[in-house]
DNA sequence: CTGAAAGCGCTTACAG
DNA sequence: CTGAAAGCGCTTACAG
C-alpha cells in the first residue's frame, strides 16, 4: 500500500515556531508509528525500538531527541505489534470463581492500580472449577490471548493442577491465598489464621467461654486456617471448641441461617458465635432475629471479611477485615516484577487481617 | 529465522492409523499456524482465512478439508496476528464509575457470558468522570487496545462528552442507561420509572398516605427517573409527594442515615419511606434500629437494585430488582451484533425491572 | 552504540 | 472460487 505511505509523508511535516524549537503537523487521522518516530528523529526504528524497551545501549543524546519526538508527536507503541514480534500481550489475567462481588471488585481495583502505573490491561475470567472442561477452558483464555501473567484469587488460587497446567504452558501466576501454597515468589498470602485468633481473644476478653463456631466449608483452605486460628487462639487462654459447638456451613447466608437454629436450639445456646464469613454471620443474625434473641444482649455474633454486609447489618457486626484492594495491588505488582524483572528475587508477601470491632460483640458480665 | 521453519515443518508429519483418516503429530511446543493449517490442506492461507472468517466465496469441499484440519491439529487463529491485520483487537471494553460491587461483577458476568459465545474477551476499565483526565485517559484506553467495543455502565454512561469522544474516534459503543439517551441501536435501556411507579402502587395498596421519599443525587438520570416514576404512580392513586417529605440523598448508606433522621424527627412522621437505593434504605434501617422504631411495625421501609444486601437485612427489604447480569449480556449481544454486522438494523433492548415484596412492608389498618 | 534484514501470524487489495 | 504479493507495527538475531 504504498499509497498511504506517501499521504502519511505528506502530512508528516515539521515547522519551526520561532524560538519554540521544532512543531511536528501530524495527520490526525493516523496514528503515528515508530517508522514515523525514527524519521523524524533521524535514526532506524531499531534504536527506537531501544529506547521505547529501555534498553541501555542507547547515546543519551541520541536517546533524548528520540524521547523528544516520542512526547511531541504522541507516539505510543502498539501493544499488538509489540507483542506478535514478542510474544506477549501486555495483558494480565485475573481468573476466580469467588461468588462476592464486591471482594473481586475489590481486588480488581488493586490489580488495576497496579496495571495503570505499568501500561498493562486486565482482562477477567470468571470460571467454574466443577466443571470438566475447567483446566482446558482456561487453558484456552491463556494460550489464545499470550497473556503475560494471571493473578489467581482464592478458593481456585489453591487449585494445585491449575498451577501446574500454568506452569506447564508457561504462564507466569501470582495466587493469592491463605496459606503459603507455593514459592514466595508466586505469593500473597493473607494471615486468615491470626485474624481468626483475634476473634478468639477478643470474645474471650468479653467474657464469653460457651462460644459457638460455624465453619466454612471443609474443602477450603480459608475454613481450615479460620478454624484453626480460632482453635488455637482459645487455646492460648485455656479453652478449647466444644464439638457440639462447631458445626460447618458453605459460606452462604442460608448455610449460616441452619447453622444458627442448630446452635440456638441446643439446650444451653452458646453465648457467642463466631461464623467464619460475613454471610453467613448474617444468617445468624436472621435466625436471632426470628427467634425473638437480640444481639448483642444475648448473643454476641463475629463475622469475617469486612464485606459492606458487616457495617450495614442492624447492630452493626464485629469481624476481620481483609485489605482486598491492597491484596491485588501487592499482587499484581509482584507479578509484573516478575515479568519484567525475571531474575529479580521476590520475598514474600504477606498481608495482615485486623479485627474491627462494632455493635454485635457483648460483654458477659 | 529459517531454522524455526525447518524444525517445524520436520515437526509436522502426518501419519494414517488404520481406518482411522489421517491423524497430525504435531509439535506441542509451538501453536499451528495459518501455514501449518494451508499446508496440510494443500491451500493458500488465503483460503484458510477465508474459512476462518466465514467467508461465504469457499468451495464447500474445500471447506471441509480445511476445517478438517483446523480440528484436527487444535488450530485458534492468534488474535494478535488477526488484529494487527485488520485494525481491531477481539477485545471488548466495560468502563464503568458505579462503586456498587456486586452490581458490576453482576453485569460484567453477563458481558462475559456473551463473549463466551464469540471469542472475545473482557478488559475492565473503571474510571473517575471528576477527574480532569477522564476523557483523556478513557480515550488512550480505548486506542491504544484497539478495543472493537465498548459497554458503558451507568452513571457514566450518561456522559455525553464521553459517548461523543467515542463516536470521535471511531470506538463502537453501547450504553446502559435508564433513559433513551441515543440511538436505539446504542443502547439497552432499564426503565426504572416503571420500578418506581411500582413501588408506589404497592405503597398505596398497603394502606400508606403520608409516605416519605429519598431521591438521589440531582445529576443522575437514574434518581431523576425513580422520583418521576413514584410521583407519578402516586398521583394515578390522587396521591402526590410532600414536599415536606422528600429529601435528597447521595445513594450511600451515610446520606440514608442523615434522610432518615430529617424525615423520622418531624412532627408527623411519614408510615413509609421508599429510598432511591438499598444503600439509603439501609441506613434508614441503622436509624429505625438506633430510634427503636419498628420496621415494618411503625415503618415500612422500600429500597430499589435488589442488591445482596435488601436480602439479607432484618427484615429483609422490599426493593426493586434490575436483572444486571441479564442486561450486561444483553448489551454485549447487541455490541458484538454491532460489530460483526454492522448493517443490522438493531431494535431498542428494554429490560423490566420488578419489585420484589419482603418482610419490610407492612400495612396501615 | 547503531542499523539492515527478516520475521511474528495474520488480512487487505488485487488479479485471475 | 482461489492465490501471490505486500503490508499491519513492532522485535529478534545478527552484523558492524
Amino acid at each position: 500500500m504504498p499509497g498511504a505511505r506517501t499521504s502519511a509523508e505528506a502530512a508528516a511535516s515539521m515547522a519551526d515556531i520561532a524560538g519554540e524549537g521544532p512543531l511536528y503537523v501530524w495527520d490526525q487521522k493516523r496514528r503515528p508509528t515508530i517508522n514515523d518516530v525514527a524519521r523524524l528523529a533521524e535514526v532506524s526504528k531499531k534504536t527506537v525500538s531501544r529506547v521505547i524497551n529501555q534498553s541501555p545501549l542507547v547515546n543519551d543524546e541520541t536517546r533524548q531527541k528520540i524521547a523528544k519526538v516520542i512526547a511531541d508527536i504522541g507516539y505510543e507503541p502498539d501493544p499488538q505489534a509489540r507483542g506478535l514480534a514478542s510474544q506477549r500481550s501486555f495483558l494480565l489475567g485475573v481468573v476466580y470463581d469467588n461468588p462476592n462481588g464486591q471482594y473481586i471488585v475489590n481486588i480488581q481495583n488493586g490489580i488495576l492500580e497496579a496495571c495503570r502505573k505499568s501500561g498493562f490491561e486486565l482482562v477477567v475470567h470468571p470460571c467454574a472449577r466443577n466443571s470438566p472442561q475447567f483446566l482446558k477452558e482456561v487453558r484456552q483464555f491463556v494460550e489464545r490471548q499470550k497473556l503475560d501473567g494471571v493473578i489467581l484469587l482464592p478458593p481456585v488460587s489453591e487449585d494445585e493442577a491449575l498451577a501446574a497446567m500454568l506452569t506447564e504452558v508457561g504462564c507466569r501466576f501470582v495466587r493469592i491465598a491463605c496459606v503459603p501454597l507455593d514459592m514466595a515468589a508466586h505469593l500473597v498470602v493473607y494471615e486468615d489464621y491470626k485474624g481468626a485468633a483475634e476473634v478468639a481473644d477478643h470474645l474471650v476478653q468479653l467474657g464469653h467461654r460457651r462460644i459457638g463456631f460455624v465453619a466454612g466449608p471443609a474443602h477450603y483452605r480459608s475454613a481450615h486456617e479460620r478454624r484453626r486460628g480460632f482453635a488455637d487462639g482459645l487455646a492460648r487462654h485455656g479453652l478449647g471448641l466444644t464439638p457440639e459447638l462447631c458445626v460447618e456451613g458453605a459460606y452462604t447466608f442460608e448455610s449460616g441461617q441452619a447453622c444458627a437454629e442448630k446452635l440456638l436450639s441446643l439446650e444451653t445456646p452458646p453465648t457467642a458465635i463466631f461464623a467464619s464469613n460475613d454471610e453467613m454471620a448474617a444468617g445468624i443474625y436472621r435466625v436471632a432475629f426470628q427467634h425473638g434473641i437480640s444481639i448483642p444482649g444475648q448473643l454476641t455474633v463475629v463475622g469475617f471479611d469486612d464485606s459492606p454486609l458487616a457495617s450495614r447489618t442492624c447492630p452493626a457486626m464485629t469481624t476481620v477485615r481483609l485489605p482486598a484492594t491492597q491484596m491485588g495491588q501487592m499482587a499484581a505488582e509482584k507479578l509484573i516484577k516478575r515479568i519484567e524483572q525475571p531474575d529479580a528475587k521476590l520475598l514474600e508477601t504477606v498481608v495482615q487481617p485486623h479485627l474491627v470491632i462494632r455493635e454485635s460483640s457483648g460483654t458477659i458480665r
